[in-house]
Order: structure tokens, then C-alpha cells, then sequence
DNA sequence: ACAAAAGTGTTTCAAATACACCCATGG
DNA sequence: CCATGGGTGTATTTGAAACACTTTTGT
């Protein structure tokens, strides 16, 4: 194998992205973490992620880890920090360009790659790789703050929802409870919903309306100025 | 001059960090800008910024940088982007992570270096270097976002100031107005501001309260889960 | 004369919050 | 028979917003 070799006057960095995935299974946010296959951290979970081509932009490196590792191609992606601590990863010095990605677990297809992947709700995580819990406490963090600023828990549900699974989908995202009749009213009075004709059938005969998110809408709120006051 | 290299198995790009530095005139934010005296974009006005050295960490660097152009150590500052596209320095791929900083205008003593530096109002930004018409429009947008969720005003104002100073601050952030009473009595509720003993006595014989923060009580309020809903 | 800055209270309207009952099913 | 999940409406409290007059001085 031909040892090429990249050579540069001052010392660089390697730069990598790593890829947050979040899902919602109903009840709880999970993470999508991989089993390392090699040394360091082998055997360890760990975030998706690797070093960033030349030829790609930071948010297209993210786009495509999560689409080896989920087989998705168009999720919400947002990048949210940077990481540059001396000495987080032990071969040499790495910065790490931080996205989280908003997935439909339901979506989600077992990667290209031989690797272990698995879900997991944010309050079991094992031990990770490298500083990835700190990694993941940002990302839910920033999670948390964006979501006043943009409606983007709807990345997360199902095309067609019930209110009680946004409702619950909020909750999870910001820790706290709603009151169901305010929540409902609270919403539907933003604007940002249309109420379906069908409805589903319960496993108790009682029906439920469903909902989904309109785009339009909030385009025009975004327009006037607009604030997500949950 | 000796050649020395530095060499990797594969492509590394260059990591810069740039430092937005904002301050408060009193009317309207402006930002230090920095006259490049080398090309490319010689001639240009630039954020302070510079290449990443391999012993700091980005925040260190971002310091760094505020420190060689303001003489201040202790600013605010905070990471909000790291800019990647191809092609946005002409020599090599060049990554960099962006930092705003927050500082009191009479505090900055001119620069260490020859750079010339000069204040900027935002709404009279000269044509700028590089993509740095992007990352000023990112770094406002995240700093008007911040502001709800920490009391960030603070650092840059004097340590005591008037009720209309920090209205005015908060109007020029925030590109609203806000009546004068309602402002007041919402601000003094919230519990930050404590009342000094000293007035300032005007041009007009009018005397003036004066506040200072109290960031005891930011940091108790913080505790119980905290909003600032301006 | 008038504009600029500062102090001071009240009223009105909107929004957040708290809260109770009914129904049907599955376990 | 009780826990679960779903539908529905009202009363209270809190917060937001709108609003006018006075004083003094500098221009």
C-alpha cells in the first residue's frame, strides 16, 4: 500500500463530525449509539461520527453518517458545538464538529455497515466513548433550547399524531408536565396544526383525533415574528 | 529559514477561530473590526481571528484573540458556529470556529498588535473579509436568541446603569421598543437588579436611579428553572 | 418654544393555570 | 373494579399592554 502522505508548514488538527441521532418511542427520547469495532474505546458506545472529507462540507459529513447508520437522507439536522479539548481523543488532536439529527425511529433502517447499533433512552445510557456523555448533554441541552424557537418536535412523531403523543413528546423533551386540556388548546390556538379527517380507532373503541404538523402555517407565523412558548 | 513540516496519513484542514466582539454604545450595538493588512481581502475589515494552536483549547484561542485586540481577560464569550464550506479562504481548506464575546466599549484599550481596529454600528457594517458578512449575521441571530435564556445584557453595560440604558440595550438586541413603565416594573420584578444607593444626577438636575446586576440572585433563580421572557 | 429624559399608576385584555366529570375497555 | 386514555368547559389569577402628565434643562 502506497504510504501517501499530506504535509503542511504549521501542525493541523483532524477534524471530525460526529452525529447525535435522536428518536422518540412514545414515552422517552432515545439515542442511537454504535459499538465501536476498534481500539480505542473498542467495544465502547459511541456516537456516529468520522473524519470529515475534503471534499464536503461539516453538515454534509453529518448527513452522511446518519444516512449510513440509518439509511434516512432528508432528517432535521442541526449543527450545535464544536469540541477541542486537548487530549479528547489519545491518538492525536482531534476538534469534533457536533450535529444532533431528529429521526422517526419507526423510519430508522439497520445501517450499511457491520456495526452494532442500538437505541437508547436518555436516562439508561452506558458507559461511552471518548467525551461523548459530555457530547450528549449538550446536544440535549441545545435540543431543549431550540425547541422554543422552532417546531421541531414534529421530526420526531409520526406524519399523523395524536395530541396526547405531542403532548408526551414535549414533555420528555423539556422534563416537565402539561395539563392536557391546556396543552390541547395551547397548541391548537398556535395554529401550527391541522386536524385530520380520519381518526384512529383506539383498543378501546373510543376515537381519537389525529393531527399533523403544517409547514405552511408556521411559515407565515415565522414571517410576523414568532415564539414556541412551551 | 528552516522548512519544517508537519505531516499526516490523510488530508487535515486548517482551524482558525474568529472572535466576534460586540459592545454597546449606548444607542445601538457595534462590532470591533480589524483592517487586514495581508491578503487575501487585504485591505478588508475582518473579525480578529487567527489559526488554532495545537496547545489551547478554541475557547482559549477566541480569548486569546479578544485579549490581543482589547486588552481584557475576563469578557463574556461564547462559541455559536463553526463555518466549514469549501472554498471560503482561498489558500486551503480552512475551518473555523466562531466566538461572540461580549465587552464594555471604555474598557478596550487598543490592540497590542499594528492592527487597525475600529467600532462598527451593525447597521453600517463595511464590506467585509472572507464569509464574515455570514458569520456576523449568524453571531447577532445567536446572540439575540441567548439573551432569552441568560442575562447576558450585563456584560455590556457599566457596572452601574440607568433603567433606560438596559432598556435601550435590550431594544437595540432585540430590535423592538418597549414602554418605559412596563420594562421597568418587569425588569425590577424579575428580582436580577438591585437598587443603588447613589443616584446620578443628570444634565437636567433630574436625579436618576441606578442599578447594578445581582448575580446572586441570577444564580438562586436559576436553580428553580428560570426564563427571561423579554 | 420645544425636544429630551426621567418619574409615577391604573385599567384593560389576554393568557396561564387549576380543576372535575363522563365514557369505554382491558386486565 | 380499577387503571388507562380520551373527550369536554369554566373560573381564577397572573401577566402583558396601553396609556398621560409633570418636571427640568439645553438648544
Amino acid at each position: 500500500m502506497e504510504e501517501k502522505m499530506y504535509h503542511y508548514q504549521y501542525p493541523h488538527p483532524a477534524v471530525t463530525t460526529d452525529c447525535v441521532i435522536f428518536g422518540f418511542d412514545g414515552t422517552k427520547l432515545n439515542v442511537l449509539l454504535i459499538e465501536r469495532g476498534i481500539e480505542p474505546f473498542k467495544g465502547r458506545w459511541a456516537f456516529p461520527g468520522g473524519f470529515l472529507r475534503m471534499d464536503e462540507t461539516a453538515l454534509n459529513g453529518a448527513k452522511r453518517e446518519l444516512y449510513e447508520e440509518t439509511g434516512l437522507k432528508d432528517a432535521y439536522v442541526k449543527q450545535f458545538h464544536t469540541f477541542s479539548d486537548i487530549g479528547r481523543d489519545p491518538r492525536e488532536r482531534v476538534i469534533t464538529i457536533a450535529y444532533y439529527a431528529l429521526v422517526r425511529i419507526s423510519e430508522v433502517k439497520g445501517g450499511d455497515d457491520a456495526a452494532k447499533a442500538q437505541w437508547f433512552p436518555l436516562d439508561d445510557i452506558p458507559s461511552l466513548a471518548f467525551d461523548h456523555d459530555r457530547i450528549l448533554r449538550h446536544a440535549t441541552a441545545e435540543l431543549r433550547k431550540q425547541i422554543h424557537f422552532e417546531p421541531i418536535g414534529f421530526e420526531l412523531l409520526p406524519e399523523k399524531f395524536k395530541m396526547s403523543q405531542l403532548q408526551h413528546l414535549y414533555e420528555a423533551i423539556l422534563g416537565v408536565k402539561f395539563d392536557r386540556r391546556n396543552f390541547s388548546s395551547k397548541m391548537l390556538k398556535l395554529g401550527l396544526l391541522t386536524e385530520l379527517e380520519d381518526k384512529v380507532t383506539l383498543a378501546n373503541k373510543k376515537v381519537a383525533f389525529l393531527y399533523k404538523f403544517n409547514p405552511e402555517s408556521y411559515a407565515e407565523l415565522k414571517e410576523k415574528g414568532f415564539r414556541l412558548e412551551f
